[in-house]
This record gives structure tokens, sequence and C-alpha cells, in this order.
DNA sequence: GCATGTTATTTGTATATACAAGTAATGTAC
DNA sequence: GTACATTACTTGTATATACAAATAACATGC
């Protein structure tokens, strides 16, 4: 559906302006595919997102700062979303012998299963995206690193 | 600069992986771009939407759901945008007399000045977009038209 | 080895968001 | 004209976010 029927306004001034909107509306519509996906799971995007880090470099620890560079979303609050995945035991957090002034994160076996419990379940999410064919995809991706420069 | 190593990864599973996490950084990206503009100018992304839509159909007035409708972002909450908006005298609201459920908000003189301070800026804002070619911004606003079904 | 700056994380706080429940006016069926 | 449902907006609350300030460990120059 044209972003123009989306807000019920009738046109752009210029192609720009459509873009940013577009942008804007798009993402709303993501996060409401992609919200409810990982709230069923027990999860917020970002927690599993950092899982995802952490399941990275496993077994081997990552810090916070490392962590942080790595999200997708940067302005997360690593030291608070930490605390929530302890809470959960899916994350163990120790202070760094060499440099005590990092902490060194760890996913658990139980974190690892969450994991893999949302793997079996992103089809359903990714199929959200199948509106574009896998060429449209990519050049969309393409379109959107260029974009940020 | 590619997602890849934007987020420090080396490669997706598959292309709509890709776009995804690409969809929610550029984001990111697009929010730290808009959100200062508007904050230098006492405003919110969300509070200009409205007086934008106020605009349009100035001197008329809107009423909540209607608002709610053309407003990019749906989850806003209507009633304290609009208190907000009451407080920097930017509109005004009144019950509608031929259905007393509905209110009719209006945009001010002081509202239409702010408007206009915020257009004599927005070359500043699309500027940023200009990583882009008019073609590839056309193109990356249908893309995600179609994205969303 | 002490002062000063830098890095890595934490905490505080004001505002915003998501989501559910509440209220009040209107419409509809009988 | 009185229940009952629906519409339109409001309120409450728990959680999340943005942003600034604080703390604590380490690095550097002298």
């Amino acid at each position: 559906m044209r972003i123009e029927d989306e807000i019920h306004q009738k046109h752009f001034k210029d192609d720009y302006r459509r873009l940013l909107v577009n942008l804007l509306f798009t993402n709303n519509w993501v996060n409401q595919q992609v919200m409810p996906f990982f709230k069923q799971l027990g999860l917020t995007l970002q927690q599993h997102n950092v899982l995802g880090i952490l399941r990275g470099q496993h077994p081997e620890p990552v810090c916070f700062g490392d962590i942080q560079n790595r999200m997708v979303d940067r302005n997360s609050n690593v030291t608070r979303l930490i605390d929530k995945l302890i809470e959960k035991g899916y994350v163990t957090r120790d202070v760094c012998a060499a440099n005590r002034r990092m902490i060194e994160v760890r996913i658990t076996d139980k974190g690892l299963k969450k994991l893999e419990q949302v793997d079996e379940k992103f089809p359903d999410l990714f199929s959200k995206l199948h509106n574009l064919s896998k060429e449209e995809a990519v050049l969309a991706s393409n379109l959107l690193d260029k974009l940020r420069g």
C-alpha cells in the first residue's frame, strides 16, 4: 500500500520527504511485526540481540562496550539489559580479572536453548517480509546502506 | 556503509534477515537525524506530525480519531500529545457540538508560525538523505511500500 | 608515587511508549 | 424509553528510552 494511502495524504512535496515519512512509517510497521514475535518468546528485540552477540563469541565472554558496538540499537542501556537477562538466567556477568573496569558477559546453556527456540520460530517472522522477492530484498538493503552513507 | 560493518557481523544467513536488521538499524539512524532537528525547534516528531495534519485542514478542525489515522506513528497517545501542544499554545481543543464524544482540534496562529519556522529549516534535515539520488529515493520508497504489502 | 585524564560501567531522572481498563456520549433494538 | 452495544476519548501503570551525571579502575606524565 502506497504511503500516501496509509496516512491519507494526497502527495508529498518531493521524493526525499516521501522517503523520510516512508522510513518512519515502515519502522512502525516492522516493530509491530517484530515485537509480538519476541514477546511470545519472553524476550525483547534488544535482549535477543544481546544473546545473539554472546552466542557468536561463546564460550568466550564479551564486554559491555563490545556488546554496545555490535547492537542494532546503539541506544540501549547495556547495564540494565544484562540485569534483565541475568534475572532470566540467560547470561552470567563477572568482573574481568585483567581490567577490573570491564565486565565479562557469557551466555548460559539456558540462554543457548532459548536462542534455539527462537531460531525454530524465525521462519514465521521472516515470512512477513516475503512481499519482496529475494532480489528486491537485496536491492532494498543496499539502498538503505547507501542512504546512511 | 554496509550493515555487516556497522554491527561487526561477518554475514547474514539470508537476504531477508539482512533486510530486517538493516531496517531496524536504519530506523535508529533516521531517528538520530530527525530527533535533534525537531528538538532544537522545541517540538517532537509526533507533535510536528500533528501540527502538519491540522494545517492541512485549517481552518477546519480535526478530531482525535482522524488525527490518529493520519499519523505516521499510530501508537502515539493523541490525548497526551494534544495536551502538550495546548500547553505550548499551538492548538485549541473544543467539544464537538454535533457529537459531544468528539473533540475538535484546531491549529492556532502561533502553531502555524512554528510550522513555518520548521519549513525554513527543512532543507537541513532532508539534506541528510542526499546520499541517494532522486531516482534511488523513489525506488527505495516504492520498495518499502511493497514490503508492507 | 601522585595528580590528572581517560575509559568502562552505573545510576538518576524526566519523558515516552505499550497496553489495558475506564468513562461518557451516542446508536440500536425492542 | 430503557437495556445493551459501540464509539471516542481518557486514564493508569509498568516498562523503556534519552541523556546527563557519577563512580571506579586504569594509564600517563612528571
